[in-house]
DNA sequence: CTTTGGGCCTGGACGC
DNA sequence: TGCGTCCAGGCCCAAA
């Protein structure tokens, strides 16, 4: 499911379609997903020129010349588009939402576990947008770096792997990317948080950074098209140091792995977490 | 204030 | 084949 680098790949898949269009029509097929859609959300949508296709943190943020349309992926949640002359096939159980654009181009959401979010906003109040106005610095961005987030994790009791998963301090690390950001610098993900200062802190940034930026290249390549997008993982798994690899070596290991048990797998906050015990402190 | 734990949902993989 | 259990990439909220 969706971290940042399979938003951004949607984000990415979308834009060259919608940017320009027009809703001519918008389809809901049940009232809420993880919360009620806005009681008039067709109406508002319906006849309005989308400007942009951006995104904030996990949200995919859908401008139009009034309203920002909030989508969130949740944890199950695909993006298939249909250019024009592509034919949409009926809706399947878990189709939840479909966008038709007057270019011809068909937009589908579909979300099983249906904890995907869609709401409206006036553009410009989009900043006070309650699910907008918390959300920490962008982890891509020039504003998150070694100082900011040691300032962020200063004083900090929890582990430093849920203390990177926390919107608040850096956006867009999920379960999956947090795991292979703190390996690639050498961190514990058991450290208390507060301790990750200074070097480490720099070292965090860049591999956080460095994973999610290699994660959306190798999203982007699956969609080379633009055709047909989803909120699937692209080819990036195959990239993956340790995340769900408990038991084998990691990258570059010398080390005994009949002796070592290789990658260890631990929960943290209900939440897999996997590591080398003998790379990472 | 910070931190933890439960809850929201369905489906797929696995063991018996 | 079926049934139960566990697990899954996110996030919010209540409680401590």
């Amino acid at each position: 499911m969706p971290e940042l680098p399979e938003v951004e790949t949607v984000r990415r898949g979308l834009a060259p379609v919608i940017e320009g269009a027009t809703f001519t029509r918008v389809h809901i097929r049940r009232p809420d997903l993880r919360k009620p859609f806005p009681h008039d959300m067709a109406k508002r949508l319906e006849g309005a020129r989308i400007i942009k296709a951006g995104r904030r943190s996990k949200y995919l943020l859908v401008e139009t010349e009034l309203d920002t349309l909030i989508w969130h992926l949740g944890m199950s949640g695909q993006v298939r588009i249909y250019v024009p002359g592509d034919a949409v096939p009926p809706p399947a159980k878990h189709d939840h939402v479909q966008f038709d654009l007057d270019s011809g181009a068909h937009i589908v959401f579909t979300d099983p576990r249906r904890f995907g979010l869609m709401d409206l906003c006036p553009t410009e109040e989009l900043a006070d947008h309650p699910l907008m106005k918390s959300i920490g610095p962008e982890p891509l961005g020039n504003a998150f770096s070694g100082p900011i987030l040691a300032a962020a994790l200063k004083g900090k009791s929890q582990s430093v792997k849920q203390a990177i998963m926390d919107a608040k301090v850096v956006c867009g690390v999920g379960n999956i990317y947090a795991s292979e950001s703190l390996f690639r610098a050498g961190i514990s993900p058991k450290r208390k948080a507060g301790t990750v200062q200074g070097v480490r802190a720099e070292k965090l940034v860049v591999a956080i950074k460095e994973v999610l930026s290699e994660a959306i290249q190798a999203g982007g390549s699956t969609l080379k098209d633009h055709r047909t997008t989803d909120g699937g993982l692209g080819y990036f798994q195959h990239n993956f140091a340790v995340y769900d690899r408990a038991g084998e070596a990691c990258p570059g290991c010398d080390c005994d792995i009949s002796k070592t048990k290789g990658i260890q797998r631990l929960e943290q906050g209900g939440r897999s977490t996997y590591y080398c015990p003998r790379k990472q402190r």
